[in-house]
DNA sequence: ATTATCTATAGATCTATAGATAATGC
DNA sequence: ATTATCTATAGATCTATAGATAATGC
């Protein structure tokens, strides 16, 4: 009965956790304007001033979930997976538990808040580079980019404006044509 | 000196042009949410209320908008120069008078306001079937949403994240490298 | 007289802060 | 005593509307 908020003991540490995480899932369904820090507390179940405490600003708290989630996957995957791998979360089927929402938090807020903004060019720089690494190409940069470019694109239609058909379409068909294009693009020297 | 408001005689059908004008133009630098309709307004150089005597909400305002440019190249020009054509403006140097700023609009506003949302999603569909009309795949469909997916993903990155090397890169060189990828892609069969 | 335009403001947000309250650890 | 949490609210938005004002066309 009795196991939520009565039980938990006050626990600044995890009150942050349970901000953190409740941004987290805000940002990747509302994207950073339409989230309110209210909503945010409210998820999260503690008071919204907390959120202030804690981390100072709306925009703080975004670059904290940036951080957090946003480098997961470059610090986990060798290069030549980030690709398949980032497709395969976002390809997920609806309903099933999403891996990473961390693209979602991306793509949802980057017309938004100017420093959100920023914080987000940085994390894409630093795909780009990864995945430049896999080309022997001149311009392996511009290829990276127009690849990385082409996930954002697939992310947006599919999971943002929930387009069809990409929305609804097999994630192995939608993954099978990328990736072959994005490895001659990769590949193919001029 | 005195070639503005003074002289304007009142005319409600020269307003709404401006009110859809400068909305237009704000629609595509902010994105829906970040745009006010004071600021459309005062560009415009008429009164607030103006805006819901003419348009009702500012909901309906920017389906006046998309209305009125976003399918403006899909009328314009024959299916297999869409994509060149989107990607011309698309790519086109900063500085230099852009020609069609609908998919900034498009981009901008994508996780926005629900209605604005469902305006973005029904023109997506129209270019959509027209790429796919291009192909002879039996997922032609697919393929062009692939494709469109990847128009996006540049747009966003070249123009609403202006992230390099993409922002900066030749005109000629992505539109190459994109261009030849895309019809593979479209007329690869299976 | 008609109607385009403007003034003034309601009412609903939203972020952020100051200061009060109360649960913990010594 | 310390500090995690809560109350209350300032202050700045923003969309939308009601009703007043004033320029036009007959």
């Amino acid at each position: 009965m009795s196991q939520d908020k009565q039980v938990r003991r006050r626990d600044a540490e995890a009150t942050r956790r349970c901000l953190v995480e409740a941004a987290a899932e805000l940002f990747a369904e509302r994207g950073y304007d339409r989230t309110t820090v209210r909503a945010i507390a409210d998820r999260a179940g503690v008071n919204q001033a907390l959120l202030f405490r804690y981390f100072g600003s709306k925009t703080a708290l975004f670059g904290e979930v940036v951080a957090r989630d946003g480098r997961r996957r470059l610090r986990e995957s060798p290069p030549e997976h980030l690709l398949q791998g980032a497709l395969r979360d976002l390809l997920a089927p609806a309903g099933t538990e999403p891996g990473d929402r961390s693209l979602e938090v991306f793509l949802r807020s980057v017309g938004s808040d100017d420093e959100a903004a920023r914080t987000n060019r940085r994390l894409t720089q630093e795909y780009t580079d990864a995945l430049a690494a896999l080309s022997d190409a001149p311009d392996a940069e511009l290829r990276a980019a127009l690849v990385l470019a082409w996930l954002l694109g697939i992310g947006l239609t599919r999971v943002v404006v929930r387009q069809e058909p990409l929305a609804g379409a097999d994630a192995d068909r939608v993954s099978a044509l990328m990736l072959d294009a994005a490895r001659t693009l990769l590949e193919k020297l001029p």
